[in-house]
DNA sequence: ATATTTTAACGACGGATGTCGTAGGGTCAA
DNA sequence: TTGACCCTACGACATCCGTCGTTAAAATAT
């Protein structure tokens, strides 16, 4: 399975939030609200053609429109990045990428609760 | 600054290690070392001299040779990514990128432990 | 029925990436 | 001195990325 750039994992990340499956002017219209230059619609259908072409989505006509849905899980694309970042930026430790998160984040206190949280529960699955 | 790719990350990891500098031909055999499919000399020289241009890295003269150093830190390079990361994929949830992090390696109990202490710290030094 | 809008298809283009080959100039041993 | 070898410079090329314009068909509005 081919990586995701940048631009298209901002297009997957409103398609995995849309399980009834998105137009192309939706996808134009989500993209657009959060960017001041925005995007034509030519340049959102090449990427959607481009995800299709890589097997993340697929396309269905309906009526008279095609309606696209994501074919792989969020997930799956997530642990892929993450782990990839895990091993080629930081040698595979988890400790350094955890630590360079936090020294480069402000943090609530309740935001660190939290992840310690998480961790107990790992340990605790561990066992 | 420029984002480095991954194969010029390959290459500023090496760069990184070596405070005394590099020539082409270290670099070179460092890389060769981990790969079955060996880059030519020439490959390496493109990517270093695109590293220069984005200011990554200077060289200088040395008898007849070139040595590089690096310009950056390398924790810049780290947090540039792990932020990035961290809003682009995970919507800015520290605690996602976590969860993700963990759901997909296998830990042993001493590293869960280690990142367990991480955050203690980090309480620490906030109050 | 005709004009307007929407939609999909396709080609394009500059820039980055990963990879190479070749040319040309030093260095040094035979 | 001349060949072998190492060095840098430079050009090349396929692929991907982000972005667009144009075209043509289909739907809709007047």
């Amino acid at each position: 399975m081919q990586d995701l750039s940048p631009s298209q994992f901002e297009i997957m990340n409103f398609i995995w939030e849309s399980p009834e499956g998105v137009t192309i002017p939706d996808v134009l219209a989500h993209i657009n609200s959060n960017r001041k230059d925005k995007l034509k619609r030519s340049t959102v259908q090449v990427q959607m053609n481009r995800l299709e072409d890589k097997g993340w989505i697929s396309h269905r006509k309906i009526g008279n429109t095609y309606l696209f849905k994501s074919v792989e899980k969020r997930s799956k694309a997530l642990a892929k990045v993450t782990q990839d970042m895990k091993s080629r930026v930081f040698g595979g430790s988890i400790k350094e990428l955890v630590k360079c998160l936090f020294d480069h984040s402000s943090n609530t206190e309740s935001e660190i609760t939290e992840v310690e949280n998480l961790l107990k529960e790992y340990k605790k699955g561990r066992s």
